[in-house]
RNA sequence: GCCCAGAUAGCUCAGUCGGUAGAGCAGCGGAUUGAAAAUCCGCGUGUCGGUGGUUCGAUUCCGCCUCUGGGCA
């Protein structure tokens, strides 16, 4: 509605400190907390996730947090509809959004808009995989090609994930994907001051990563994921369980590798992820960048005075 | 103490019939339109354990030394 109030981003890697910096910014600005998260959504979810505790969340409710249970599945088009529903409303009581988490595209998608793309379809996703399974998706490339070459020569060969996507994009509205993504989606219509907070050193974000994967299994990660693993209609391919840690955990729970392993390989894929969302952010416009390193006044004091 | 097998990239290991070496993982960089904590793409100089010797040339062959496994005492 008030399109010159201003709507507050949080972005940053895993393990960066946004959480606590929200948590700091509630106490001083009359706002409310939308999380960012494509994990955080999932109810059953919290160890492994790095999900406010209880105290945190009494003191700083955050939206979009145990929207879903774990079967289920999202899509940054279905966050951006949310996110849209929720700043609107939030101001409508003369509060700021502040939006925090590390899910880049999401954030991508809010600011850029999207284009009138159909929703995914299980039944036509589950077609394109058993096609694939018989010819392989190189030969599922070709016939991209033939439909759509301009997204054939952006999208890999080997991307199974895009060439299905561009594929049943096709099959379900007979367009293409270049032809319905030439409709550019609505940009953000609000003032955004957007923030990024990471460590200086790559090595104290490593470390960070570190110490807190062995704290979640010091906290129960591993049994959380058990009670996962038995529930019913649950299983390794959902996008739930294929979280950072959830996967390895599953993995090492199912017998592939030992606990040694399970720990590496859950830091490994924690710091691969850290990578990307810095990937995201570099050239990111617009950002002011804090460290995670320095104090909380200081970042907060930062923060307060970009918004004046 | 003796015998055997190892010692090569951050890790696990391959290889060089003598011409200074390459995989996987990790790491780094990048892409990113309804799965995104997903899915992909690109990037490999490292005293080839140390030291002498043979050789035009040694990481490769030989000697000695150090360390690590295993065996015999």
């Amino acid at each position: 509605m008030n399109r010159s109030s201003p709507v507050i981003f949080i972005m940053g890697p895993t393990a960066s400190g946004k959480t606590a910096l929200a948590i700091e910014l509630l106490k001083h600005l009359p706002a409310e907390l939308i999380s960012v998260d494509s994990a955080l959504i999932y109810r059953g979810m919290d160890i492994g996730t790095a999900k406010p505790s209880k105290e945190e969340l009494l003191q700083a409710p955050h939206h979009l947090l145990d929207i879903l249970e774990p079967w289920q599945s999202y899509s940054a088009a279905d966050f951006r509809d949310d996110a849209v529903r929720l700043i609107s409303d939030i101001q409508q009581r003369g509060k700021i959004p502040i939006l925090v988490g590390g899910t880049m595209l999401y954030f991508k998608t809010l600011l850029d808009g999207i284009s009138p793309l159909p929703a995914a379809d299980g039944a036509i996703r589950a077609e394109l995989e058993t096609e694939a399974a018989e010819v392989g998706w190189p030969a599922m490339h070709r016939q991209l090609q033939q439909i759509d070459p301009v997204a054939a020569d952006r999208i890999h060969p080997n991307d199974p994930q895009r060439i299905n996507r561009a594929l049943e994009v096709y099959r379900l509205t007979g367009s293409t994907m270049t032809e319905l993504t030439a409709q550019k989606g609505e940009p953000f219509p609000y003032k955004v001051y957007q923030f990024a907070i990471a460590p200086t050193d790559r090595a104290l974000l490593h470390q960070r990563i570190a110490d807190r994967f062995e704290q979640m299994l010091a906290n129960g990660f591993e049994q959380e994921v058990a009670g996962l693993k038995c529930q019913t209609g649950l299983h390794a391919d959902l996008p739930a369980m294929r979280c950072v840690g959830y996967r390895q955990v599953w993995q090492y729970l199912d017998g592939e590798f030992g606990y040694d392993d399970m720990v590496a390989k859950g830091i490994a894929a924690t710091r691969q992820l850290a990578k990307r969302q810095l990937t995201w952010l570099r050239g990111w416009p617009d950002v002011v960048w804090l460290k995670s390193e320095a104090e909380p006044a200081e970042n907060l004091q930062a923060v307060l005075s970009s918004l004046s």
